[in-house]
DNA sequence: CACTAAACGAGACGGTACGTCCCGTCTTGAA
DNA sequence: TTCAAGACGGGACGTACCGTCTCGTTTAGTG
């Protein structure tokens, strides 16, 4: 990477990070190209310089931008796990309390619900795989049931992980034990023996 | 209904057909209040009159006037079917045909997916009730292995068919066999005995 | 007068009132046709039934109401005058007071003049000839400097009442005393003999 | 003056002549700022940043600029008179002149088919001493009636010529002879002696 | 006294202009 | 050259009135 290239990296980062900043503070809808600007401490040319697609490529990228940095820590917190059960319980527990704890998720969520959990559902498959992707070894080493098939499993589990995460119903997956059960009795059920682990 | 609610039922009614029209041909984003307006033959006041809360209210009537048109449609699919596994098959071929041949939808999430999935998402939870409540009553007069709950094989059948109308995976629902297959080889493995039915 | 027409001209004066209470409270660019039509305690409809022209037959109706209610106030206030020079004191020192004290016009000088353009400068014409009518008797039956014309005193000193009354200059209206001496030394020096009277 | 200055000063003029031909081609209640932004060659949204108080204030600083122009001009007209019957006389005819021939004013005479002239009425005060102050020059340096006072008899003058400029009565203004007999009859008659000058 | 015709209240509607906001483009001047 | 600063056109938004129209509902005057 050249100097230059290294420059316009910075800069890049410190447009999606000050978009991401306005949109917590003024929520999504309110956020204009002059806001960002204002909080990167840019010209409003200048955002366009970057991002020519307008405010419809800076939201996007800030929205990629969030996607991969939430991914990137959930990768962090599984990747020294020993277990399948491990792994789905720090998992579930993570990725729950990341989006209780996202200040712009939940701005968005209670004033403007209508305007983005798309992300969520557009990656979603894109999501899905990723995630059963990150299953495959844990199970490959895991005792699975007989018959069972490592990616049809993974399937199944990252199906499962998405549609609790999206809405936990009955379960509340701020207490660990209960995480834990939900992993045990509903989601791994099926895969591996009962006592097994 | 006195007359007069009966007549502003019916100009409603207009305004939220004139208005999916407009989006189905130019877009979501790209459909002004004005051509709304124009397409439903009124002019622009009348739609802030019947709609107050401007563009905003009226794309989220549209919304939900059409995610409750598709639920009657699916209702009426499988309120004749007998057996769990027709109606989940029929539900699951309905739904993914619907959202297949749904020109707005396909419109929007080829041009502007983040525009629309965010309701689709929020509506998730309920969605996912709604299902879950449908396949009660099936559920409730089949033959369940031992120690099943209904309510919950109920709430894991429709997060299940939720996953998979989202993201079918290597699943062709186009194919009614391939229906059947994941049907009772994959979402109801485990819920039912595999030779009953 | 018929009954109907009797009741016409009553609702027609009411909603000349009206409007006229409406326009001293908001000023005149302010007072909708609603407003007019809630303080008379009729329906829009009907004034318009009564104002053909629509709000600005009814802004110039009130006007030309208005405008002969204070001619006839003022010819209240001179008819029993003997002398011209009293005509004269009292019939400045009415018009003086009378706009001083007149709500609306100040109202409107203050806040919207150029609405009053239109219409002052369009009556000024026959409001001048209508002071010099109410003059001419006076002068006929006053002793005159020798070759005086009465017509043209008339005219003259109806030119400079309507020239004091609207910018009093150094002369304070409000003073009897300086009326009297306004009258007598500045504006019919010249048309009567000095002494006289 | 900055070249920044002097731009929005350009800009400003342009608009102003701008709103100034669509008031004199449609009349003061038929122009909108669009028609305004259209003549002047801008947008909409220039105008409201050159006019912050919108069409009111636009409307106002036309007829502010308007009054300065006739000023201006009736200045230039009168600048090179030696005489005081020769200021009077050119000064009235170029004011009636410029009334007859204000494409603006006449529009809305036509509006008003009264018949009438001028709008100076209810700028009248100052109006009246910016002519006063005109004459001043020439009473000082004419032979005047014994006993005048300079500031009086140009006050009592401004006022004279202000009314017939408002209403000409049986004088036709057109014709230079009658202008003359008018100032030396009407209106200098008592001012100065009968011979002089 | 009933009956009919006019007046009226109520309010929906089309239309127009307003003033605001923000986007995306472009120019200009300074570092 | 690069970037800030900001003017500008364009366009949609939401609001406010206007003037028209159509309904029912009084309210009178008449047979």
């Amino acid at each position: 990477m050249t100097p230059v290239d290294q420059h316009a990296a910075e800069v890049r980062e410190r447009i999606l990070q000050a978009t991401y900043d306005c949109v917590a503070r003024w929520g999504l809808s309110k956020t204009t190209v002059e806001d960002a600007a204002r909080q990167a401490g840019l010209s409003r040319a200048t955002i366009y310089r970057y991002f020519p697609g307008g405010r419809s490529e800076l939201v996007n990228a800030v929205v990629a931008w969030e996607y991969a940095r939430f991914f990137g820590r959930l990768y962090q917190e599984v990747q020294a796990c020993d277990s399948l059960e491990e792994v789905m319980e720090r998992g579930l527990a993570f990725a729950h309390r990341s989006i209780r704890e996202h200040e712009v998720l939940q701005r968005i969520l209670q004033t403007e619900p209508d305007m983005l959990l798309p992300t969520l559902t557009v990656e979603s498959t894109g999501t899905q795989q990723l995630i059963a992707a990150v299953l495959v070894p844990y199970l490959m080493r895991h005792e699975l049931a007989p018959g069972t098939d490592v990616e049809l499993a993974a399937d199944f589990l990252a199906r499962m992980v998405l549609s609790y995460i999206a809405s936990p119903g009955r379960w509340d997956l701020e207490d660990p034990d209960q995480v834990a059960r939900l992993v045990r009795a509903e989601l791994l059920a099926g895969i591996v023996p009962p006592g097994s682990s």
